[in-house]
DNA sequence: AGGCATTGCTGGAACGTTCCAGCAAGAGCG
DNA sequence: CGCTCTTGCTGGAACGTTCCAGCAATGCCT
């Protein structure tokens, strides 16, 4: 005798099921167990037991096919940088976040969002440090879904649905601020090209602080996602020399390193001899030989803020274009500990 | 005179308005699109290009329903490690591969996998380095839809219908060899506990290349997401005294900062008065003060590989139970340059 | 020429859910 | 009592796709 696969694999148990064993129809169990609708509440507490006994789980197709939408929501990340680990928080905070209200996260792949189908495989998207040169940005924005964007886009086309940004000037100049204290007087700030929000931002703010401070500011241009070699050449130009740098400020936390071997190459001490700072913290800045002083963009619960600006559209509890604002800190460490 | 709505927004074009412009059948249309069927090639390529033409896009949903398939598979990170960045070039190899074969790509989120409704959601699941403490993991593997892992899973319950592996071994005995040749002749190996299949892996091989060579290796246990100051400490203990260690390889790349540091403050030049090794290659080795020496286990292929078998175990053209093998490369750096 | 397989297409029925109109029973009110 | 309003429930129709049975037309074979 054969074994009716079937039986043993148990087909999933249907809301028709549910409704059956409870003795109602599948409009009553749905109306109960979605919350909508009018029902009893000792019906509902009825059905409530009687779903759980037999393991009910919606199916998501059926679901997402009548509701015309899909419960997943989509996260994209700069094509550059999908190694800093900074990322990953992000990430990780925002699924969590996700998952609290139900929804799927999937992972855009890099090259491959061509804007065609998104629409209908996902609810909305969280396009993060938007860099204009990406040519991928414009068809996410224009894939008919709300979107999230984690700071501004510097591009045009379609406006985003929301935004949450930081307030990176507020953050380098609470850098340089803290910096000049510890004694530094020729500073030197490592930054990406203005593509990207949060780099323009820091731009601006650097000008603006040398101009009120009397300090100039050096500024040297670096790659989005530097190499720790480039930084490190970048580094060594910038501190060279008797009137060379005594601070540096490197934007991405993944010139860290690179920056620390200039250092030690040319011969100064971190935290005395040169100071150094990052406007972003990971673990490069961490983990370091001195530890690195870094503005602490808490990544996680930026990634949570994202998902949950983007939720509340979904939901139609926050009006379109809205835009939050998220806080950083400034983690203070060895390598700015001054010239005392 | 209002605009109407759903015109502007133009919702969009099924399956039936594409056969409509066709002058066929909704079924011949399905057949020509979907591949399958017998439609002369005429027919097949007219509506294709009426198809082209009217921007028609397949509903996922109504699809995921009518095929009970949902086209997406899921991803399962370790929970201790999700700030790695080797994890983020893995899970961003997995997506890419997962994409060319049409698949969506979901994250998720530590601490609520339960996998209660997961086999509605996703197709299959991708579980990465599963730990034996990691108590979501026998959830996944029981969630009744294929599970490849990425390394062996040393705990019991359902076993996984697929693993891609790598030969630790090897590269751990690979990389002793490549410290002995240096002039290292009292190593340590700092290690996570025998939870993973990896850990445990370059554990056994540790002792049996001892055995083999007659030189002894010290092994020291440390968590399985090191931080930086873990390291340091357990560095620290190893170097100190006359006959410390004269090598170190740590098997988590996040440990690399620590032992460089307890190396820089034991006043030990790395790469000559201590040779240091890393088991993982990642931003940590290549962007250190001196780079480290380090396995590369080349993540983003990595998690293409198990992105692959995961899509062919569901097309079943792989047979269940397969595993197949991953390889690594010894990247050798100047952590390791020798006494000379 | 008659039988039979093959080709190319069609209509209808699923898949499991949600939404809408509707209906019986009771409650409230003049 | 007759009228309306509300409550609690029901059945059917969608959502857009794929699959299956079937059917006319054609081609092949004896």
């Amino acid at each position: 005798m054969r074994l009716d696969f079937r039986a043993v694999t148990s087909r999933s148990v249907t809301l028709i099921d549910v409704a059956r064993a409870a003795g109602v129809s599948k409009s009553t169990a749905s109306n109960a167990l979605g919350g909508s609708g009018r029902v009893s509440e000792t019906t509902r507490e009825h059905i409530r037991n009687v779903a759980r006994e037999l393991g009910y789980r919606p199916n998501t197709a059926a679901r997402s096919l009548r509701r015309a939408s899909t419960g997943a929501i989509g996260l994209h990340l700069p094509r550059t940088a999908t190694r800093l680990d900074y990322y990953m928080n992000l990430a990780f905070g925002a699924v969590e976040r996700a998952r609290e209200d139900g929804l799927d996260l999937v992972l855009l792949a890099p090259g491959t969002a061509g804007g065609a189908g998104l629409a209908s495989r996902v609810d909305g998207l969280l396009v993060i440090d938007p860099e204009v040169d990406d040519p991928e940005v414009p068809d996410l924005l224009a894939a008919g879904v709300p979107v999230v964007t984690g700071e501004r886009y510097l591009g045009g086309g379609v406006a985003p649905s929301g935004a949450v940004v930081c307030d990176n000037a507020a953050s380098l100049v609470a850098l340089l601020d803290h910096l000049a204290e510890r004694g530094a007087r020729r500073p030197a700030l490592l930054v990406p090209g203005p593509g990207s929000d949060w780099a323009a931002a820091l731009r601006t703010a650097a000008g603006a602080w040398s101009r009120r401070e009397g300090i100039e500011v050096t500024v040297r241009t670096v790659p989005f996602a530097t190499t720790p070699v480039e930084a490190e050449a970048a580094t060594a130009s910038l501190i060279g020399g008797a009137s060379g740098a005594d601070a540096v400020v490197c934007a991405p936390d993944g010139a860290v390193p690179g920056v620390l071997a200039a250092a030690a190459r040319a011969g100064r001490r971190v935290g005395s001899d040169l100071l150094v700072a990052a406007c972003v913290d990971g673990a490069a800045a961490r983990g370091s030989g001195p530890q690195v002083t870094a503005v602490d963009l808490r990544p996680s619960e930026y990634g949570r803020a994202c998902a949950a600006l983007l939720s509340d559209l979904l939901a139609g509890s926050a009006e379109p274009g809205a835009v939050r604002r998220h806080e950083w800190a400034l983690k203070v460490r060895e390598s700015t500990a001054g010239r005392a």
